[in-house]
RNA sequence: GGAGAGAUGGCCGAGUGGUCGAAGGCGCACGCCUGCUAAGCGUGUGUAGGGGUAACACUCUACCGAGGGUUCGAAUCCCUCUCUCUCCGCCA
């Protein structure tokens, strides 16, 4: 959410930068009237209310029981007045709210300006791609080949976009859930969480989910339990409606959920393989720190996310996004993309993002600067550490052999018993 | 799932209709005092929103788990919900 001061104090900024996000003017004028409305009848309500306060602290030290009759008869149809100024206020409020909680980040101005993904830009290309001495294969087949993947019977138990990993398949996936985390945690400094995978609806809004990303949520009605899309929900609400303690900062979090998502938008899209799937592992970092160092904690997380590209050996390469492919919460983002030599594209396996403090406002996360100090509101920071099955995807891809085996990765052997290559059975 | 108890400021804890944003204590901050330390004394110490100011000041409103109700007036009475604790049952 972002501050309605500052859209009051600077509106022409606003709206230019809100416009290369793909915000028209007259949504923020709307804005800006609303707030408007909604002020002033806060400004009645408060009124009347003092009024009554005046009136009930007299009856209180009125002694004579008549004059206390006729102070309180005449009070009283200041409690309709107020009951009836409450539903203005509360009507305001929520028309206000409800538009604040739909609008998007503000893009930071290092950001490109550009329409759609056509304008982002390849930041860095990471290792040479591999070339091979044999047609490269598709992780569907070598997966079918090795035995490790069952789209069939996937489909069979939970229908399309799921599959079944099994044997050393499930192992690899497992294998790489650990070891990524125990690099964070040992190499980058980050605390492991293992956080709720179902969260309650205050958290999806907090992280900018609801209300506008509904339709791609899975959730239990009888309980209003919604499972979470990404470890971002859950970790970064961690902190909602706290106030850190001068020294907290900078919290840094690493964990590993299942992600659960529709998938509605890209309906008919990557049903081949498991690339995009209802449910997949991701371990995710999430960062809290201080404002002033929010940029730098951007790149110190894309290089952490990086690392582990690096540390399996796989060519990568990062690309910014443009102002029109931002997505709605970030102020800026960097996607690392693997090669998948076998399909032959570049594969999204992190997103690492500076929301700045629009989460924070919307979550109630803040900090103090200083003992003493007012709280302030911290900028929220997330990154893929990495997402799952598409690691699995690259890893297949890069390191297959002509016959059909795939060479396990150095650093992940430990993880998988010694394992050092899969064979086709 | 059944029965019961509870939720007050950073913490402990008082308050059962009026002048209570809330006693007292602890903690913390600043100042004083004191050879040092400890003790002591004094002052201060929440959050959010509105108005106001160049910025302070100042002022109003809200918040005693959440939401609703009764009342001129609610931390205090009523209803609903959430969470925590205890016991029983069940379960990985």
């Amino acid at each position: 959410m972002l501050d309605i001061r500052l859209i009051r104090d600077r509106p022409d900024a606003v709206k230019r930068a809100l416009a290369t996000v793909g915000v028209r003017e007259a949504e923020v004028d709307g804005l800006l009237a609303l707030d408007v409305e909604r002020r002033a009848a806060i400004t009645r309500l408060e009124t009347l209310k003092a009024e009554r306060g005046q009136a009930s602290k007299k009856i209180g030290a009125l002694k004579d029981a008549a004059e206390r009759d006729r102070a309180i008869a005449a009070t009283r149809g200041l409690g309709d007045e107020i009951s009836a100024a409450e539903a203005v206020v509360a009507a305001a409020e929520e028309r206000f709210t409800a538009r604040m909680l739909e609008t998007p980040n503000l893009p930071h101005p290092d950001v490109p300006v550009g329409p759609d993904d056509s304008a982002n830009v390849v930041v860095r290309e990471v290792g040479t791609p591999r070339s091979f001495a044999f047609p490269p294969r598709p992780h569907w087949e070598l997966g079918e080949a090795l035995g490790i993947i069952d789209f069939e019977r996937g489909a069979k138990i939970s229908g399309s976009r799921f599959y079944v990993l099994k044997g050393d398949g499930a192992r690899l996936q497992r294998a790489l859930i650990g070891w990524m985390i125990d690099v964070h945690v040992r190499h980058h400094g980050y605390t492991e969480i293992y956080p709720p995978a179902m969260v309650r609806r205050e958290c999806l809004v907090g992280t900018g989910n609801l209300p506008k990303f509904g339709d791609n949520l899975y959730r239990d009605v009888e309980d209003d339990l919604w499972f979470v899309p990404t470890a971002e929900v859950p970790v970064t609400n961690l902190y909602r409606d706290e106030i850190l303690e001068p020294g907290t900062l900078p919290v840094k979090h690493v964990a590993y959920t299942p992600c659960f998502r529709r998938e509605k938008m890209s309906a008919g899209r990557d049903v081949r393989g498991i690339k995009r799937g209802h449910q997949f592992d991701k371990v995710e970092m999430v960062k809290f720190v201080e404002p002033a160092t929010s940029d730098a904690e951007l790149a110190a997380l894309l290089d952490d996310a990086e690392d582990v590209c690096r540390r399996l050996d796989l060519p990568h390469r990062v690309v910014q996004m443009c102002t029109g492919d931002l997505s709605f919460t970030a102020a800026m983002k960097f996607d690392v993309e693997l090669w998948a030599p076998g399909c032959a594209e570049w594969l999204e396996v992190s997103s690492c993002s500076n929301f700045r403090d629009f989460q924070a406002r919307r979550a109630g996360i803040r900090y103090r600067p200083a003992a003493q100090a007012k709280p302030e509101l911290v900028h929220t920071l997330n990154g893929s550490g990495l997402a799952l099955p598409r690691v699995v995807i690259g890893i297949l891809e890069t390191y297959q052999q002509a016959d059909g085996s795939v060479v396990i990765p150095e650093p992940l052997r430990p993880y998988m018993s010694g394992v050092e290559v899969l064979r086709p059975r």
